[in-house]
DNA sequence: CTGAAAGCGCTTACAG
DNA sequence: CTGAAAGCGCTTACAG
């Protein structure tokens, strides 16, 4: 900026005004100061800019792991939103693992992102607040509170799960299945009380009483591996079932996968929901039930909230961002 | 860093000292700083100090589209490489439009990333070389330069891709397939050769000369489509066919649900191989065979390149760092 | 072993 | 309409 200053014969501050197209600059001088930058091929230097104005341009995403499509198609129209509004974002994952996941936020905090974006995992709250401390906004991606926060930094957005399940139960009612089982995530307390509710909720609904939860975590982590598991476990404990309401796609493809291994139709002898919408769930055989979530709205409200914070005037604690979710009936179910 | 020098009682060089771990300080005056640091839960900012150091310890990728599982395999495995050694890792899609590519190498350059690591959209690179001018480390994954570029700030980093075509012509040989078509980009003039050389002489040395390439890019850009196409295509003008070699496995995927939709079994009807060995492929019926690429050694030497640049001694664009790759056996051929 | 000065490349708050 | 001064939060290159 220096340089370009000298080359045009005006001050940096006046360079800076036609860089940033702010305030007064006359015609001439403009001129004067844009041919310099194309010759010097002068970009500024956001990091200086940031240091000053205290906001980097860059926002963080905190995910579990981007191997899970969900992730990825999330992080895909994270980054596109975040561009929309010149934003850039800072990608990184915690593996499931609380003490990874309070060092890596502590560390995008410590390079500047003026927001972060996380799907946190459940159990590592306190860490992750207390790394937090101070810094926002904050926004917890399809995550409860298990305990009572009073930061006005954190925002809460959320897919309407409880209601997506609802959906889901209606729609397996309605096929004609009375026996059916969900599955749901064994370190996951009050996310797993969320979607239970909404699933024990929807089945007295229609007056069912006999349904069994699978909890089915692998050992390994691996997505897919839970859904393999959950189908195991379901013919051991509960072999009379005849749908099965996956916790999310990763694993309702290993569940069918895994039904198909065992000599299961599906859906014929087990019909299978998942959860999510993602791309390649159309493309498995048979094409996957499941529950779309907008992904596009989600990340655009993500952003929103990153970038306005208080100011985007919803998604506080007290009364979270839901964003509704909608069935799409294929051919598992 | 003002305020914990205050508070520790001494100047903020020594501040600077003890949080950097650098230089020698007197025992006492570390505890009193370290203390200070607790107290007031201080945090280097690191874009300043990226500011002063001319390096701001994070770097940038860029990939066509996080949807597509390659590129989201690829970010898991580099972010995780990148964060082992202390730097972040800013993420951007070109969506392979190569005006998008450069406004976002521009962009990601001026938000101060020490190298871009990126896997380029082919015919965007004139654009690109202008944009990145005098910029580096400046990595190119799986990239084939079509023209001559001298600068020594260009690296190359490439999976063996021709040794896995001819890995895959030879196991197709071997299970007694003749007839067999490979599929390729056609916006990708240079890695359409490079694919096809491979693809030509693996053949050759087996004494066949019928085979037939497909060229299939589905409008929309969606990668399972292009494999839908490249069924149809090869059914119309191609039928002997029996095997068919997809660009990747997105698009193997692809090819395998258009088969099953028009009739036919793979691999009984059809074998299709695909390339990059996502994990989904393991879940599809058939499961897929495909080439794996070593995704965290390919990450690796990535981050090597970015963070020693020309003193990691390899991948110039004379002699790129070549990974080598190797088929999997499953089902679909 | 410790600190005062200068500066990284910008912007803010003024003054002219 | 334009510019000089101060400063964002650090580090570098010194001096003591």
């Amino acid at each position: 900026m220096k340089e370009v200053a000298a080359l045009a014969g005006v001050s940096i501050k006046t360079v800076s005004r036609v860089v940033n197209n702010e305030g007064v600059v006359a015609d001439e001088t403009r001129r004067l100061v844009q041919d310099a930058v194309e010759q010097l091929k002068f970009r500024p230097n956001q990091l200086a800019r940031g240091l000053v104005k205290q906001r980097s341009g860059s926002i963080g995403l905190v995910v579990t792991n981007m191997s899970n499509m969900f992730y990825s198609e999330m992080t895909q129209e994270i980054m596109l939103a975040a561009r929309a509004r010149g934003n850039h974002v800072l990608v990184a994952s915690h593996m499931g693992n609380p003490v990874e996941q309070a060092e890596v936020v502590a560390s995008l905090i410590s390079q500047g992102v003026d927001a972060i974006l996380i799907y946190p995992e459940v159990g590592g709250d306190a860490k992750l607040f207390e790394v937090a401390e101070g810094f926002g906004p904050f926004v917890l991606m399809d995550h409860i509170l298990p305990i009572a926060v009073s930061n006005e930094n954190i925002f809460l957005l959320q897919s309407d799960i409880s209601d997506g399940i609802g959906q889901v139960v209606n729609y397996l009612c309605d096929l004609g299945h009375e026996q059916i089982a969900i599955e749901v995530s064994a370190n996951v307390p009050e996310a797993r009380r969320w979607r239970e509710r909404g699933f024990i909720a929807a089945m007295a609904a229609r007056g069912l009483a006999t349904h069994r939860r699978i909890v089915s975590d692998a050992t390994n982590g691996r997505e897919t591996d839970c859904g393999g598991r959950a189908v195991e476990i379901l013919r051991e404990t509960y072999p009379e079932a005849t749908a099965l309401i996956c916790y999310n796609d990763m694993r309702a493809m290993g569940a069918v996968a895994a039904a198909r291994a065992t000599g299961l139709r599906v859906p014929e002898d087990l019909a299978i929901v998942g959860f999510d919408n993602l791309a390649i769930g159309e493309l498995i055989d048979p094409p996957l039930t499941t529950v779309s979530i907008d992904k596009a709205k989600t990340a655009a409200a993500a952003v929103e909230l990153a970038l306005s914070g208080a100011r985007a005037g919803r998604g506080t604690v007290q009364d979270p961002w839901i964003v509704p979710v909608q069935l799409v009936k294929r051919n598992s179910a």
